[in-house]
DNA sequence: TTGAAAGCGGTACCAC
DNA sequence: GTGGTACCGCTTTCAA
């Protein structure tokens, strides 16, 4: 037996109501107060024949689909892997299915799926944004219609879009991070940032954090990453490790996993030991060093918050497409672990 | 202006023509010869009021969404990851999109899920196999719906079930492996196999190539893993390479990068230089060593090839629902890197 | 307590 | 060349 063939009609037909009564049976509509024995009838019918409604028709009658678009630049990396398993999670619990778009980078693919998410009409987008040449245009259409639609993840606040954002606060990360590193004693600290950060949030942090000692932000310590790619940032990681040791930092804080495999391969060909020569914090959680003997310090982004929140705010825009777009900044969690000289300090006691 | 509210009556009322017009004229539909200029009004038409056509009720009339629904277990690995970047990819280019679950490994779930594909009209699924406890009635029930249905992966044979499979030939890829070593002039080759593979395909292949030296495959140099994380595979990494010099394998084949990693951290914990003392070669490219000094020898699992041929296959039975029913084998590939010795070899010469 | 009927927004057959 | 209209399957109003 083919599936989608049967209809309500065909469940009316066989348990001898109107189709019309089927509808509200199954519907378990508020209100309405059939006999016990008309809903037994349909229920039977509905089960013998394996009646499954049709979303599809349900949806143009009622403009909602119970469906939400995603779009993903790319799943290159474990913490934006893992707030797209938070999100799927959260979205099937409130009883949404996720149409899922990767937009590779391309803003024509973005588009293209922002369109075919239109089409198929999903009753909002969460989008993660990407690196953009300017070209919001689509955006910008998105919001003028009111569109419910949540933005995860870093973000130019200059883009000047009125979505609902939701981001872990990455100023407070990196000043955690540094507050951190100062309560080791460090007062060298150098950073492998990204190039393209929002608003110079994770200098901001980090400075902010300096600056309750009286220190500045040392450009000759601060290095940048186009990609974060591991091959990348090993020759950034070598130079800061490289000079003299009196002008080299004795701590860095770096962004991601792949820049932090890079610090600790640097300072294993510099022979400097792991914490004790030379302390790493990360700001997010690849879990990439997992594997080798050194377990990396992080400060964690909330992959489980970001994404709930996230759910939760779309699921506010969908209900009430009016509402205030808010941004939502979750609070980041130091993961303390072996490579900032926590468990040194505890044996030393 | 919300979106959503321009309908064809809206562009047909604007363009001075009938909805019917409308539809052919935008549907682009072979076989009507409307005048030149008939088309542009409504092209203007549409454009001006920025109709987005729905797909919902088009679907409903043609019983035809354009979506698939993919269903993958977790998002815990790489090589599950690489090949639902390309299904995305390749659906895409074809004009569907992906409506995504995580069954997180349990079976309510997966079931769920399809009853949310089926009412939502997916034009077919691709399901990702999991560890199932027998409980496959919702997959029969699939089977004999003849729902367009393509599963990719490692899947157990015995099920029984008449569907599509997409795979890497995991029987070929241990031959492969083993065949290698061999070459490297190795007779001691130890296994890490996953504890539940499909039919006994790995052991299988793996024999077949110890065969043609007249070699059988020992058992006490094989280990099993449940999940093959990093954690479960060390200790049976150390136990195989922990025994008396001439009792030990000199080579090892394993499954996927965690195992691949543990064998690297037992034979540096063992004091067993790689490759010289100790060959391994990983089926699977998790790419999780590529942090290390070591880039592991690998036989690929293919997934762009399995990726492509799966979209490929649910596109065939989508268009022909009757059509048979085909077993596809993908031909793994070797990649050789710095742990099977291959570079010793070349600096040999 | 139940059902007739008018949509939702397209598609496609068929008549003009 | 163009348009009327009967669906697709379900929801919902309103009347019986």
């Amino acid at each position: 037996m083919k599936i989608g063939v049967v209809t309500q009609k065909d469940v009316a037909r066989k348990a001898g109501v109107s189709p019309a009564t089927v509808s509200h049976v199954l519907g378990n509509r508020p209100g309405f107060a059939y006999a016990r024995n008309t809903r037994f009838r349909v229920f039977d019918a509905a089960r013998e024949l394996r009646y499954v409604p049709n979303l599809v028709s349900a949806s143009l009658r009622k403009q909602r689909t119970w469906t939400i678009g995603l779009i993903l630049p790319a799943l290159d990396n474990a913490i934006v892997i893992r707030k797209f398993d938070i999100i799927e999670r959260e979205f099937r619990r409130a009883g949404y299915h996720v149409l899922m778009g990767l937009s590779r980078g391309e803003v024509a693919t973005e588009r293209t799926y922002l369109d075919g998410f239109y089409s198929r009409r999903v009753d909002g987008v969460v989008i993660f944004p990407m690196l953009r040449n300017g070209e919001i245009e689509h955006l910008r259409r998105l919001m003028e219609a009111q569109f419910p639609s949540v933005i995860v993840g870093e973000h130019e606040d200059s883009e000047g879009l009125d979505f609902s954002y939701v981001d872990v606060n990455r100023e407070q990360g990196h000043e955690m991070a540094v507050q951190h590193l100062i309560e080791h004693g460090h007062h060298r600290i150098g950073f492998i940032f990204p190039r393209f950060e929002g608003g110079g949030r994770r200098r901001r942090g980090a400075e902010r954090a300096l600056r309750t000692q009286g220190l500045p932000l040392e450009e000759r310590w601060i290095r940048h990453v186009e990609k974060g790619s591991f091959a990348e940032a090993l020759p950034l990681a070598r130079s800061l490790l490289g000079g003299a040791i009196e002008a080299s930092p004795t701590a860095i804080v770096c962004s991601g996993g792949s820049p932090a495999a890079a610090v600790l391969r640097a300072a294993q060909e510099t022979g400097l030991a792991i914490p004790k020569d030379l302390a790493l914090v990360s700001f997010g959680d690849d879990d990439l060093a997992v594997h080798g003997p050194t377990l990396v310090t992080t400060v964690s982004h909330c992959e489980e918050a970001v994404g709930t929140k996230a759910c939760e705010e779309l699921i506010r825009l969908i209900e009430q497409p009016d509402a205030e777009r808010r941004h939502i900044s979750v609070e980041p969690k130091l993961i303390l672990r072996n490579s900032c000289g926590c468990e040194e300090r505890q044996n030393e006691k």
